[in-house]
DNA sequence: TTTATGTATTGATGTAAATCAATTTTTATA
DNA sequence: TATAAAAATTGATTTACATCAATACATAAA
């Protein structure tokens, strides 16, 4: 059901593709018939805070621009969930089983009310094959990603708890709210999932980070207070 | 230096790429004209075992495919290495770099005596932009090693020490020596090193499988006895 | 407002796996 | 062959983290 606040959003609505700010950067490389084919084949979806836009397992079959709000991609373990990255406008996403099997291998679930656009895997597909350019910006998309979760391995695997705590909230700041000062959208729990910790000590460290002064912390409101600290914790830890 | 038995290795020299059958099965959607001059680009390299390939952090400039013998491709982190892949006939592999920063995130290093058939990485890129079907197999690829390190994490994160012993001896059997029956050319450490355990941990998972007579195991003659078992361990983990 | 339900916090306890240390076995070298 | 060096094994100890349990707090519903 939409809330009042997700019905006021419909102002959201992208008029075409053309001229939207929320579109990705992926897409600029198209040529003018392709972005016309483009326009005609989106549709947008909004959701609301915890709703489900692509569940792992399900099968996959468009890919999508986040264009407003923000979502968490993760990992369903059988013991846990592992955040692999936290989306915000206008990220882009094609989940890498459109190539291989059709499935979607990880879940995306809105964190805030979120609008995302859709685009039929096939269109998408064809766009890759008809357009060189388009081709080498979603490679080049993709190698990043890999490379990410190369760093991810060795952060879960090697970092020690104080090291995870301040990765997340430097990507958190760095990455996401662009700013020392967050009114974190995230629960503790997701936390705990960025940095594959379980909430009772992703919440230890962040006491113990707001006791040694280097962020203050009250409820959601998280400011760095000391970044060189927290910088150089995650670089040893 | 060449060992004897390297010299005599140059009898596994190709000759050309057209009827090569260490080509890796990217290149079968090239043009007869593409594979001309993929041939006259290619240079083989011979390696010792424990020689390294690629090294982490160093500049990407050609991509390879490994015509004989065994590596290992690991990500060198803080305090272990995590081995992500073994890599056999005919494996191809492009540094996810080469699209990114031009560089290796990880390294490869010659398990036994090996050979690599190496590609500019320019000539490459070249074959992705003109070939559409090349850059669909390339991300076809890609998305098939992407799913691949979810699943790594997943495995590195959430499953225990026999879970993830038994993951590495079926995927040695399953996938590299495809048999059930391996004399394996990995010491204990590397075999450490797939599981992201400890040497001594993973020495006393593998005698309570002997022990428990799951496999059978001299020095590094490996039998799988009891495969259901090892399954059903490596599944509820 | 009251009640309920989920989220956050704190402390006490348990445990999986690493580390340390010593010994044995294997492989390489003089 | 003898000797050195590396790899494998085993046991004892430590520790980083999870789990469990209880309580506090916040948000939403009645």
């Amino acid at each position: 059901m939409k809330t009042e606040d997700s019905f006021f959003r419909k102002s959201d609505y992208c008029k075409n593709c053309f001229d939207c700010d929320h579109r990705s950067e992926l897409f600029n490389v198209l040529t003018e018939e392709q972005m016309y084919r483009l326009n005609n084949n989106r549709y947008e979806v909004i959701y609301n805070a915890g709703e489900t836009i692509h569940k792992q397992g399900s099968s996959a079959t468009h890919v999508i621009t986040l264009t407003s709000g923000l979502a968490k991609l993760y990992l369903e373990g059988k013991h846990r969930d592992i955040i692999l990255e936290i989306l915000k406008p206008t990220d882009f996403f094609a989940a890498p089983g459109i190539f291989v099997d059709n499935r979607h291998h990880y879940t995306i679930k809105a964190i805030t009310p979120t609008t995302a656009c859709f685009l039929d895997v096939e269109h998408f597909r064809e766009m890759i094959n008809k357009n060189p350019y388009f081709a080498q910006k979603y490679i080049e998309m993709m190698n990043e990603k890999t490379i990410n979760s190369f760093g991810k391995i060795l952060e879960l695997t090697q970092k020690q708890m104080p090291g995870r705590v301040a990765g997340a909230i430097l990507y958190l700041s760095n990455t996401i709210y662009e700013s020392k000062n967050m009114d974190m959208e995230l629960s503790r729990q997701d936390i705990a999932d960025l940095c594959g910790l379980s909430k009772e000590s992703t919440i230890r460290i962040l006491k113990d980070f707001k006791d040694a002064e280097y962020i203050s912390l009250e409820g959601k409101h998280l400011t760095i207070k000391d970044h060189e600290s927290l910088q150089q914790i995650y670089n040893n830890g």
